[in-house]
RNA sequence: GGUCCGGUAGUUCAGUUGGUUAGAAUACGUGCCUGUCACGCACGGGGUCGCGAGUUCGAGUCUCGUCCGGACCGCCA
């Protein structure tokens, strides 16, 4: 028998009797005529000491020990002369009557200890000895209760879990598809999914009524600290719901989660934000809402004063910070060029210092009086002792550069609580997103987005100001999911295609399934997908998801420890009669 | 496709204006140590300064190219 207990399981209760631990060496630290050593599992670190005076076999087995070093250890729970009240089995320890040494181990690239010395890519190289490190496998242990989590709660919904294929077929819409040869249709290629969108809507045409699915989708894009190619979603669909009955739905499964997992209780009802106002207000699609600092438009009273500037940009606005008129030189001049980086755009930033005293101070004083100023202050609800930052410029790009400065100060100020979670729907997406480049109109969320009915009558007219049914949820500033109530007739799916600027023969080339299907009592439906490595990243406290996967690929969509991407050999080649041929761009 | 940052001991990093034998911490090895738990003390081994070219009397340091890693923009219905 390996073993009787795990390294975490031993407490006081345990003193007297004999057990077999199995395990990894933590650490070991010799005094001379004893030794104690830290024995690891997922389960938690127990302290074993030897008196290794008496015993040559047990001091030569000790002595040919190293880290992590695979083994079994016999021995008698004894009460500790020196207690360890950081370790939850630090009131005991198990004094070896025999080591046995399971396997060896090299010396690892990197200490595995909560605080590693290890940098990412030795990390990722060598994930294994990573996952064996607390933060790691803490991460995983919060995933895995997600999902447990996630699979209990749907179920007394009455949801079903459904699989959907993998192999699927490539549409132009939407992300790049990853693409994989077929060997019995030469020539030809199935996609994996981006997401298992037109199954789950055919599985609603099939009665299936709730739908959930935790799933793994694919994306052949450039990666970012929280995307990777191949991620995982919650994905759920519902039949005969308006859009107030999913975001409902889903708001349980949250609330359900933060309480199971987190103890923490979410707002009874989240809060829910036009796109319009998440844009104008906090200039993102996307707003943390764990603090306020909103974007305050000062176009009207700002302009016509003769500062060019202002006077010439279509936008002018600015957000106010709480408490920081004592601002020094330095650190603006370090935040005008933070929105000056090419990634923010911002030409220059204007500020406007308003003293506990009533003096007002400003970047800008030539051409503004303390008059002017102090109405731009009332204008934006500011109080003695705040600092007001401006930006000018085109609308959306000020708006947005704008929200980034507002996040950037929130970190500043500390208001971006760890233990704080603020979700928030972001509803009335516009339907469709204008393109300069391809010079046409393409779905926002996707092309089975139903539009808002009170918007029908623009399809003709003014196509871009259609608002779609459709939302995302938003928790502390990341986007954990979304979804829309789905078109369901026929005509008017055939409607969008044509805004989208498919012919007929496309549509039914790409969707033809999928319309067919709607032509035998499709049912209304709509649904959602969370991002579940987010989600479980946002529930961890991480900015990054890699934590939360256990084998995550790097910056460049490479397995550095597997080193996916490779080649593949001739025969495989042949046999998917694929020639290789070099293409310069 | 683009911008920025980085690559020096097993690891994390420092390395001044281009100048003697490239350092620290940690890890590793050996010895001492009976209450440690980031144990302590002493000694020791360990380097293709990512790679290639160039400038120079002389390059870890400057220039160009290249490879690798990271962050971001574009992209991600």
């Amino acid at each position: 028998m390996y073993r009787t207990h795990t390294c975490g399981e031993l407490r006081s209760a345990n003193i007297g009797e004999n057990v077999t631990l199995s395990g990894w060496v933590q650490r070991i630290r010799g005094l001379g005529g004893m030794t104690f050593i830290d024995l690891r599992d997922r389960y938690g670190i127990t302290q074993l000491v030897a008196d290794e005076k008496n015993d040559e076999k047990l001091s030569a087995a000790i002595d040919s020990l190293g880290r992590e070093f695979v083994v079994k250890c016999e021995g008698k729970v004894i009460e500790r002369a020196s207690k360890n009240p950081k370790l939850p089995t630090g009131d005991i320890e198990v004094q070896l009557s025999s080591v046995t040494i399971l396997n060896v181990s090299e010396t690892p690239p990197f200490t595995i200890e909560n605080e590693t010395d290890g940098g990412d890519e030795l990390r990722m190289k060598y994930r294994y000895l990573d996952i064996r490190r607390n933060p790691v496998k803490n991460a995983l242990l919060l995933r895995h209760k997600v999902s447990q989590e996630v699979r209990k709660y749907l179920d007394t919904e009455n949801f079903i879990e459904v699989e959907t294929p993998f192999l699927i077929k490539s549409t132009p819409e939407g992300a790049r598809d990853f693409v994989v040869p077929s060997r019995m249709s030469p020539g030809e290629f199935y996609a994996l999914p981006q997401s298992p969108q037109t199954f789950k809507q055919l599985l609603m045409v099939a009665g299936m009524d709730k739908y959930f699915q935790i799933v793994k989708c694919f994306r052949d894009e450039d990666l970012r600290a929280d995307r990777q190619p191949e991620f995982t979603q919650i994905d759920c669909e519902m039949a005969f719901v308006e859009q107030e009955d999913v975001l409902n739905t889903f708001e349980g499964l949250m609330t359900h989660l933060f309480k199971q997992i987190l103890n923490v209780s979410l707002p009874k009802h989240f809060h829910r934000m036009p796109y319009a106002d998440a844009m104008s207000l906090y200039g993102s699609d996307k707003p943390d809402i764990r603090f306020d600092m909103r974007i305050r438009n000062l176009s009207q009273i700002a302009k016509g004063n003769g500062f060019v500037v202002f006077d010439k940009a279509e936008y002018v606005g600015g957000i106010v910070v709480p408490g920081s008129a004592d601002y020094s030189r330095k650190q603006l001049d370090e935040l005008t060029k933070f929105v000056q980086k090419p990634q923010i755009g911002a030409k220059g930033m204007v500020y406007v210092k308003l003293g506990a005293d009533g003096a007002v101070k400003s970047s800008v004083d030539k051409f503004f009086g303390p008059d002017d100023l102090k109405k731009w202050a009332a204008h934006m609800e500011a109080n003695d002792g705040d600092l007001l930052l401006i930006l000018a410029g085109d609308r959306t790009r000020t708006l947005e550069a704008l929200g980034q400065l507002r996040l950037e100060m929130g970190g500043r100020l500390g208001l971006k609580k760890a233990d704080e979670f603020a979700p928030l729907w972001v509803v009335d997406f516009p339907l469709l997103e204008w393109d300069e480049e391809t010079a046409r109109f393409y779905a926002m969320h996707h092309p089975f987005t139903s539009p808002v009915k009170a918007d029908m009558h623009l399809f003709n007219s003014d196509p871009g100001a259609i608002r779609a049914n459709a939302y995302d949820l938003v928790i502390n500033g990341v986007e954990i999911g979304g979804g829309s109530i789905r078109i369901f007739d026929r005509e008017l799916q055939h409607m969008m295609f044509k805004a989208l600027g498919f012919t007929q023969e496309e549509a039914e080339e790409q969707f033809g399934f999928l319309l067919n299907a709607f032509k035998y009592g499709a049912p209304p439906h709509g649904g959602v997908a969370f991002g579940f490595d987010r989600l479980c990243a946002v529930m961890g406290g991480s900015e990054s998801i890699r934590d939360y996967i256990a084998f995550p690929k790097n910056n460049a969509g490479r397995d550095v420890m597997i080193n996916s991407p490779s080649e593949i050999s001739e025969q495989q080649l042949k046999e998917l009669q694929i020639s290789l041929k070099k293409i310069d761009n």
